[in-house]
DNA sequence: TAATATTTTGCAACAATGTTGCTTTTTTCC
DNA sequence: GGAAAAAAGCAACATTGTTGCAAAATATTA
């Protein structure tokens, strides 16, 4: 566990150093997706905010994490499930925002559906967010 | 047109005052999307921050307007085309950003597409922004 | 392993953004 | 026009995000 966090620092050329291996850790930890407000706290008073901010920062250039923008206007993050190298990211799945837990998911089995734009506009990149009732909070 | 403001005003059992007009009227003349940032700049300096800050809120929650979360973490507010009474928004369009201009429209002849969840999940509302280059600047 | 080069961190200061309470002004309604 | 209600403006503050720089940690090379 501790090793496979070294790893993905270094498969990613990233220093190996104490605030990355524990906000890692923390993605690795938890299901949903983090917004920056969650890590500073669940990292314990530990990390200087600026070092939070950068290093989400580099996570999301190297392609280990991804912003999910929301309604609320806080950015959260997951991590990538594949390899989404050099901060190209290849997300092609939909985000869901449960109402009741408040918590993010990443629905990576949900494919992102063609949508048909009017003529003369092109698309680069296709964000679905759902906003309903998650699976746990459901029972 | 000036005319029109006050109905509208009037239609939501809100107060007529001059902020109100004033940034009703810029969404009014503008196709795209405003971000709080653009009404302060285009409003003159006139209006306390904290006025914009409520008057976009009252017109959200009145359904005059709605916000559309986009990646950059800046909302982006527009009109609502139909009657989206009480803050009940239905709005079953997709918001299209345009990486070129910048701006933000309601593709309102686009209707959100269809998406399929796990089992467990119930939806309350889908949310789809859609990046690329708009019709303007791909001529 | 020790010395050096590079990278990252923490700090301080700052900028931007958003919020709250309260007084004054404006609008509405009679 | 005058009283009641609503909104605006002001000040002060809280939160969030950014930048430059010195100190510390990490990586690299010999």
């Amino acid at each position: 566990m501790h090793e496979e966090i070294k790893d993905i620092l270094k498969r990613n050329n990233l220093s190996v150093t104490g605030s990355r291996e524990k906000i890692l850790s923390l993605f690795l930890s938890k299901a949903g997706a983090l917004a920056h407000g969650d890590i500073e706290k669940k990292a314990g008073e530990k990390f200087d905010r600026v070092t939070v901010y950068r290093t989400l920062q580099t996570f999301v250039d190297k392609g280990i994490i991804h912003a999910i923008p929301t309604a609320d206007n806080s950015i959260r993050y997951a991590l990538c499930k594949d390899d989404c190298s050099g901060g190209h990211h290849h997300d092609h799945h939909i985000h869901f925002v449960c109402n009741h837990c408040g918590n993010t998911y990443c629905l990576d089995d949900v494919v992102t559906p063609e949508v048909r734009l009017p003529n003369g506009y092109t698309t680069s990149q296709i964000e679905v967010v759902v906003e309903g009732t998650c699976k746990a909070c459901n029972k």
